[in-house]
DNA sequence: CCGAAATACTCAGTGCCCTGATTAATTGGT
DNA sequence: ACCAATTAATCAGGGCACTGAGTATTTCGG
């Protein structure tokens, strides 16, 4: 007695959520690259030379984590890691041409899978989907860094 | 060039969804004791003496997962795992009053959560954004487990 | 100019999540 | 009554995600 509904738990959902994406990525898109590892080539392609805290930043993965990632990326030849001249603390990220290669492959099987994964919903309702859930983790995120007022 | 937006994969919003829920959840309700746990102990609440592999179909946690959480809920006293007379492959499980205890004062922080998080959506919306995702990863889930055709 | 504070990254430790292999117990066909 | 297939759970191994501590480098106040 007193147990919950999970199926109006946000987390639970959302949980559910990920794990359906992660196996049908396995099968339609790639078995060596995970998603994650895609959001950083995506981000590089398109800003060449980024630091790896601004990567993260980017595409939502913890400093920690990043550093994994790019070691990982790093050692199977998609990108290149260099200390910046500029300022020794920092590393540039910049994909290598293998890198820039499997990020178009994996761009079109991405687009096949979302397709699939979204299927069950109309256009409409696929809008909706992304601007409810973009909505509340925006929120969620503004609690954790409270606003960083702009100074001045 | 040719990089793609990432906010309209749902993938990456469901991963940003997951992880800004994290957070909440580690500031709002335990840091002892995580979201997945909460269902376990939730499942076996409304249902004492499941076995492990039911529980895990009911929260959605893997074979291997599920003997990870269990064994960690076991340590901290929130449930007992006992062989089944009937069938020796099965470990019954059973929370304790601890674990009962733990569930209840859980219930009420994750619901106050809950609000929080969900707190920039109409109630309307809040429907909306349940009934999206269920119909989003049920079909997903439908994918992998082709139907299991009724046997007539 | 020098030392304290801030910043970028790494490492250790914990937990979730999956696959494939292994072990123990049960079931089912002959 | 037996042996093969199935089933429940665990283990090994890889990857994501977070925190807190540690290292190296830069910046900034006096």
């Amino acid at each position: 007695m007193a147990a919950v509904d999970l199926s109006t738990h946000p987390g639970h959902l959302a949980r559910r959520l990920q794990q359906a994406h992660y196996l049908l990525w396995n099968v339609m898109v790639s078995e060596e690259i995970t998603s994650p590892q895609f959001a950083v080539l995506n981000t590089l392609v398109a800003e060449p030379g980024l630091d790896q805290r601004t990567v993260g930043e980017r595409v939502g993965l913890d400093r920690s984590t990043m550093s994994e990632v790019i070691s990982r990326l790093g050692r199977r030849g998609l990108l290149d890691k260099v200390r910046d001249p500029q300022d020794g603390r920092r590393f540039l990220l910049r994909l290598t041409e293998e890198g820039v290669r499997t990020h178009r492959k994996l761009t079109v099987r991405t687009a096949r899978m979302n397709q699939v994964f979204l299927a069950p919903l109309s256009e409409g309702e696929q809008e909706l989907f992304f601007e409810l859930i973009r909505r509340v983790a925006d929120a969620a995120e503004e609690l954790r860094s409270p606003a960083e007022m702009v100074r001045q």
